[in-house]
DNA sequence: TCGGGTAAAATGGTAAGACCAATTTATCTC
DNA sequence: GAGATAAATTGGTCTTACCATTTTACCCGA
């Protein structure tokens, strides 16, 4: 990772993380097992506890560690988490931000779509026809949780094919990550978003709408129907926003009621 | 502060990580800005020394910051990097991409410009003028090598003061990481871009046009200006772009006329 | 004997102060 | 002015202490 030339003076902290990282990795620590109390591993490292400390917490904040205070540290039994973008990362934890990243997509693609109706060629019109025809088919299968993978495929397929026919690698490259990362928050937070029949066909019409402009290059157009479609999407992620929420409060609500008896 | 009903046990270190990567994003804290002292900063948070310690080690985990003893806290321009690094790459693989990146920044900035005319506060309109009010003061002593740099960083203040008065995120960030790009291309393909006194005027009128838009709150006029600005840009640019190439292929005819002889 | 409730111990969480080591800044000298 | 030196700054580490929560142990009454 530090690759680079610079004799790095090693934190201590870091030395000890590593060190952990190297017991639990080699089986001395296995998931679900205990650590050692910090006091007692601090003076078994022969380091000080605000050193170890932060050394835990450097391996909490992975994912590796999680403690409870009185209870004890222990080693994170699913190791699935592996690594993720930091900017992913904070979209997780900063939801407000989502709100502005779809703000943001509205635009990109509106004019991405702009940009294609008018430079898009023969060959890319008949891609984008293409992505359009299996986003249609499957679209009209409705809210279906077996397709939705699918679904979300070839919607990404005919975001990006109008994207490229833009002929800027810009708007190529940023719709593809940005549409990754909506549905990534999506697939994490609104595990159920809401499907109704009426979204789908709302849906179906956009993309309809969307095709249309494109394929008679109407510029205007076709900025336009890209627009009211991102809107919408925005519109609906706030409404299942909402809605987790309020299942999250009555979720503690009825926990609390259970607690109280 | 904590003293809710809430039975959600945080960490004071997850708290503090939080609201520091909250200070990044929302543009507080800008990549490669210094962090204030450790001690300073956990005075301002109203948290020990220790604790802001765990928080910072977080971050540093995450790529998020970097510290050197002696020196002090930073925020790693890693972020920028992430989203930057492959089309930097690019630029140097397709120097044709230049072009893709103009055009894409003249739709990031126009929209950002139309989205502060309408969200500015007065705090923004009052920092976006004293932004202009130094480019201003700096462009009127006309294409100078010696403040060339300054000229420069003055005008990217004032493109990230208008960006950053839109109020998204992802407008702020895109901003400076493009203009940057831009200006390495700049610095390293276009030693000597063409600088003329009517250019230089142009320059002034259409930096005025801009920061008059934004001040009257005039959406549109904010977006065209913009726009004229960074269609003058790209238009120079090609052209320095071209003599460029003229001089180059003139410097391989010497070459090949001295080993001619 | 069993059950439960309470106090003590264990354990993570936070705070404060001190000192060290590297860096940066200011100052002085030539 | 430039370079060397001293002082201040700043991150890195340690020690100690106290608090909050959880766990454990013990005791008492039924």
């Amino acid at each position: 990772m530090s690759s680079n030339g610079k004799l790095v003076v090693q934190r201590l902290s870091d030395t000890i993380a590593l060190e952990l990282e190297r017991r639990i990795l080699e089986g001395a620590l296995k998931p679900g097992d205990r650590l050692q109390p910090e006091r007692e591993l601090a003076a078994e490292l022969g380091v000080s506890r605000p050193s170890l400390r932060e050394a835990l917490q450097k391996l909490v904040s992975k994912g590796l560690l999680h403690s409870r205070q009185g209870g004890g540290t222990y080693v994170t039994d699913r190791l699935d988490a592996g690594f993720t973008d930091p900017w992913q990362e904070m979209l997780g934890r900063h939801p407000n931000v989502q709100e502005d990243l779809l703000e943001f997509r509205g635009m990109l693609e509106s004019e991405a779509a702009s940009l294609a109706a008018r430079r898009a060629t023969d060959a890319d019109l008949l891609r984008i026809g293409e992505a359009y025809g299996r986003v249609e088919a499957l679209f009209a299968q409705g809210p279906s949780a077996e397709v939705f993978e699918e679904q979300v495929k070839a919607d990404l397929a005919f975001h990006q094919a109008i994207a490229e026919a833009a002929h800027n690698v810009m708007f190529g490259h940023l719709t593809a990550s940005l549409f990754r990362v909506t549905h990534d928050h999506i697939d994490r937070n609104l595990r159920h978003l809401r499907r109704l029949e009426e979204d789908w066909l709302e849906l179906r019409g956009q993309h309809a709408a969307i095709w249309e402009a494109v394929r008679t290059r109407n510029a205007q157009a076709a900025q336009v129907a890209v627009r009211r479609h991102m809107d919408f999407v925005q519109e609906s992620m706030r409404a299942s926003a909402q809605h987790e929420a309020r299942e999250s409060r009555a979720q503690v609500a009825r926990k609390l009621a259970k607690a109280a008896d």
